[in-house]
DNA sequence: TGGGAATACTACGACATCGCAGGAGTATGC
DNA sequence: GCATACTCCTGCGATGTCGTAGTATTCCCA
């Protein structure tokens, strides 16, 4: 979002769904780097300690689940690595591989992180008052299209 | 997305509105860079040629439009010119501005990157049947929320 | 109407993302 | 058992993102 003074958000009708998630994706995500800023995590990256908070995923694992080129994984694994938030557990099904869970300290800046987190998301769900559980329907809709047009896409597999 | 083989999409439920709707355009944009590759531009480029192309904006008005810092855009603006996709009108209200549109070449780049991206969004929408416009109400009703939302948690203005 | 404060943008540098190429472990066919 | 193909991950380099600081123009009011 930019540093300057207060500009009317341009009233520009999103002319089809994909350009509204666009759109809504953009606002949500500069919203929750501004509110964990003084967390020292970003959105991504919060959203990514939160998963592995839940449950140890391997990068490829990773990787799908958040639609990223395993390139990436790599590099977070390696700066979260760095900050000693993230330790590799061995894999015992494939040494090739390993999984990632949080350390303590990881856990410990989640929780922060969650707590600057939460007040925005409680705004948010209160703007949205009752529909909320309808809004979150139509973005696992919107989820599941987009997984059926990619492997109606892409003929074969992979 | 991972180039490696078919690892099924881990199962971890989306704890709130707004996981949800990181997840849906992390996949939407993946998918979506994935479909533009052949036309040069990416997810976001698109966007923004597409806005440009149905009005020309002040580079703050396009940073607040997709929620990006202003210089992210300035990178933009650089970029685009020297692709000669994008030109500079002279803005007569405010001499330190300028007004961004598309060149003829880009106005051609951006329709053939509409017809790479028209065969995906179709396929979202025949997935999403009749459920397309009560998504998009929802995401319009989630892009008011975080406006709200944002109002609220910045008291005065800024 | 002059001058400080505010606003629009840009330069530059730090760091993030991700394609390509490659090394290490695993699976399969013989 | 071993050769070969395959999958999992990493190193590197090109490019993209964005914070800090700075310049140009406009606004505002004394």
């Amino acid at each position: 979002m930019p540093a300057t003074a207060d500009v009317p958000t341009p009233e520009i009708p999103g002319t089809n769904v994909l350009f509204d998630a666009w759109l809504v994706s953009r606002a949500a995500n500069a919203q929750l780097d501004e509110a964990l800023v003084s967390s020292g995590l970003t959105a991504d990256e919060f959203a990514v300690y939160s998963v592995l908070s839940h449950e140890p995923l391997t990068p490829t694992e990773l990787a799908v689940w958040m639609s990223a080129p395993l390139t990436t994984v790599s590099s977070y694994v390696k700066r979260f690595e760095a900050r000693g938030h993230v330790t590799r557990l061995p894999n015992a099904d494939d040494r090739r591989s390993y999984r990632l869970t949080l350390t303590e300290d990881g856990a410990t800046v989640h929780q922060r992180a969650g707590e600057r987190f939460l007040p925005g998301l409680r705004a948010v769900e209160a703007a949205l008052g009752g529909e909320t559980a309808a809004v979150r329907r139509a973005l696992a809709s919107l989820r599941a299209a987009l997984e059926s047009a990619r492997s109606s896409a892409e003929p074969g597999h992979r």
